[in-house]
DNA sequence: TATTTGAGCTAACACTTGTAAACTTAAAGC
DNA sequence: GCTTTAAGTTTACAAGTGTTAGCTCAAATA
């Protein structure tokens, strides 16, 4: 790369830096300003077009950002080698709070934008979250013909799951390390009996279905 | 009332009208101005101060309104004349969903305030939620009381089922009424998943206690 | 009836906002 | 080495911001 695209690549990249920090300090990506970023990231205001159209722009690279990094846990998990239910569970649910933690402030923008005011934005993370429940699904169906279990509707499972470790564990990110800790065992308790709860549902399904035929 | 205080309480609620007006319409309580609300208000910027202190103050009563609506719903789920699981769970479901709906405006702030730009509004929709989760623990009680059912922590699946009936129901607000009600089964299906899996695992719990007695 | 009160007003302030226009200047390309 | 390109700059402007001070005038009070 030319020495001038490396240093345009380094300013975008700063100005990136400065609104993901000031997001952080509770604000809305619609409370910021342009003028605020610019300084934050050290250059002049104007300087901020020669890289972004606007900040909802800027807000857009963040969030696939964040998106890419959930993937990478859920495809982590799908290839780790032990299946069973309580260990994909308890490892997917920490992997997650420790990207959440470790990923703070860009989770935290997610979770904010996701409700928050530009409409497009809110698009993209609900798009975003879709795709995550799919991936959810896929890893819940993997596990459970690994186990034989019988699991009617993983889409539906996942969704609840996803809801679930997503808001619950959004909130953990400024938790104490002890608080997190309670909270990641409410969660893998609670995604437990989602899962119980859905195979105990299927099995009495099942054994009707059978009832009827016989 | 004498004439004056009665027309302050007038111009006092179209403030709050206005704010609401503008908060739906995509905003941020943090992105709102005084000015912006005063002027859909139809009032001059500085009378503002005659009502409030600032916004903050604003979207503060904006949430007591919320938190109070929500605890109507529980507290007729509670007084309501049936009680099996299948009735309560639908019909908290339904009046839920319809109360978010037909005070859109009042939730959707709850939602984007309860990750949103002010700390005090943060913490005080939190508050407001956990109240609803320990009124959801008393209904959850009650209800396993009434039809002899083993459940160990009420707590607990009031936790799991409040986040998802808050979060998944305020999304259905903007849908068609169509959406809603394919979205609003899907809630049930949660729900009942996760009664039916705390149900399960505290059976197997019980019954594990038994074994090791005898 | 005369006085006081206070909701709502206008004017003014110091400041921040987004963005346009025109520049500098060092790297890129020929 | 000369020209072109473009990242980053300064300056400028019109519009919007929160908040203060002081005024108005009708209702409340004495």
């Amino acid at each position: 790369m030319s020495v001038r695209a490396e240093q345009k690549m380094k300013t975008r990249q700063s100005i990136l830096d400065a609104a993901l920090k000031i997001l952080n300090e509770d604000r809305g990506l619609t409370s910021l300003s342009l003028r605020e970023v610019a300084k934050e990231a050290g250059i002049a205001p104007t300087s901020f077009y020669r890289h972004f159209q606007s900040l909802e722009e800027v807000g857009l690279i963040l969030v696939q950002e964040a998106g890419e990094a959930l993937h990478v846990i859920l495809q982590d998990a799908k290839n780790a080698p032990i299946h069973t239910e309580e260990d994909i569970v308890r490892s997917v649910v920490e992997m997650t709070m420790e990207h959440f933690r470790t990923h703070g402030p860009l989770f935290r923008v997610l979770a904010r934008e996701v409700t928050g005011g530009s409409k497009i934005l809110r698009r993209a993370i609900k798009k975003e979250l879709q795709i995550i429940n799919q991936e959810m699904a896929e890893l819940i169906e993997l596990e459970s013909r690994l186990n034989h279990r019988i699991i009617t509707d993983a889409n539906m499972v996942a969704e609840a799951i996803s809801t679930l470790v997503f808001y619950m564990g959004v909130s953990t990110i400024d938790m104490s390390y002890a608080m997190r800790k309670v909270a990641e065992q409410k969660l893998i308790h609670h995604i437990r009996a989602i899962y119980i709860g859905a195979e105990t549902m299927a099995r009495t399904e099942h054994m009707a279905r059978q009832l009827m035929l016989s």
